[in-house]
DNA sequence: CAAGCAATCTTGACACTGTCAAAATAGAAT
DNA sequence: ATTCTATTTTGACAGTGTCAAGATTGCTTG
């Protein structure tokens, strides 16, 4: 059980390889980080991660997964943050924390919903379990946004969820990417997406 | 200028490439793609194709640009199929226009707006240039349809353009990447944003 | 306290990748 | 016919993920 960094066995590689990998990842993107530098920064022979992890794919759906449990965590406490704001309101101050989430950790973001994971590789069914419970927290939020008038009442509140989870998720790839927009530009466009999803009641 | 297979210079390498490339691309997306195999798959050195491309990513840009041009084609052509639907209407064969094509060739659209090319590598100025134009196609189309009020006037065209783009790309993302829904509720869900994103006007 | 067991870590090896440098080949221009 | 140039090849290097076999350690049981 000692930490020490001489003794044969590390005591604790798996959460020193999860911590590292995560900053190898947040600094540089997914295709920075390499088992092998991975191992040799943390100071272990090459094979040595695959006692923690059995596979690189899994390592790197540890990873998402903590990305999940960050970004829920950032985002709960935004009702609590602003009390006495009106539904739409506090509907743009969500989207607004997601959007931050994105933009300050893109790397991380990119990995959690990313093709590398979810299309070239296996999710993991931990962190299936874990993305479909910060998804149905958003369906959640909607749901009450709903019964506020926000939304359409006549669309069911899934597809509603959905169709705002993707506005929102391509609008965080829109600047992660830096494809059609420059990130400067950021708010304005989140805040004309609100308002172009919110109902336009009178 | 022999297009014989035999001939030591092949005379034709270069679209033979790209076409090859693109097939394999299609097939099983970008990590597929090895610069060794396509080679071989075409009946030449591993060396071969970088006398006509740069670099794999330039090979890459080249293949995203066809794509942009695919796409700017079979989307071009909706208003002049439906020419007597009402501008609500339109958008949204316009929008499932666009996203039939990512849900039909999702490699070759994630190829396009994907990480490979706009964060990892380096994307050509001329594929900058056709991305670029491809999306004032866009912008100039939410400029016709904010002038039948679809939309709210009081926003910049930019703007609803960006984010408009945006919740479309978004949920070609969703379903090509399998996140959080499944892809057959595509229509239902394609349908429910544009219902969300469109003035609900009288 | 000793022996054995299981967890952990290391070394060696394999197949695969992108790409550079230098040599070989063929067609075009002189 | 000879030179030049575009094209293609072979050889090589550094890097990758990961499997199999061996080494080392700490824990558990007698």
């Amino acid at each position: 059980m000692m930490k020490s960094k001489k003794s044969y066995h590390h005591g604790d590689l798996r959460k020193t390889l999860l911590d590292a990998a995560t900053m190898i990842i947040r600094e540089g993107g997914v295709e920075t980080l390499s088992i092998r530098k991975l191992a040799d920064q943390v100071g272990v022979s090459r094979t040595a991660p695959y006692h923690h992890f059995k596979d690189k794919n899994e390592l790197l759906c540890a990873i998402a997964e903590q990305g999940f449990l960050l970004q829920d965590q950032a985002v709960k406490k935004i009702p609590a943050q602003y009390p006495s704001l009106a539904p739409a309101a506090l509907f743009e101050q969500y989207v607004l924390a997601y959007i931050r989430f994105a933009n300050e950790q893109p790397e991380t973001y990119d990995l959690m919903f990313g093709r590398e994971i979810w299309k070239t590789g296996t999710p993991t069914d931990s962190l299936k379990v874990i993305s479909k419970s910060s998804f149905r927290i958003w369906v959640e939020w909607i749901d009450e946004l709903k019964e506020k008038n926000l939304f359409n009442q006549e669309e069911p509140t899934l597809r509603i969820a959905q169709a705002s989870w993707a506005a929102l998720h391509g609008l965080c790839r829109l600047f992660n990417d830096g494809i059609y927009v420059n990130r400067d530009d950021l708010e304005a466009i989140a805040t004309t997406t609100v308002h172009m999803l919110i109902q336009t009641s009178e």
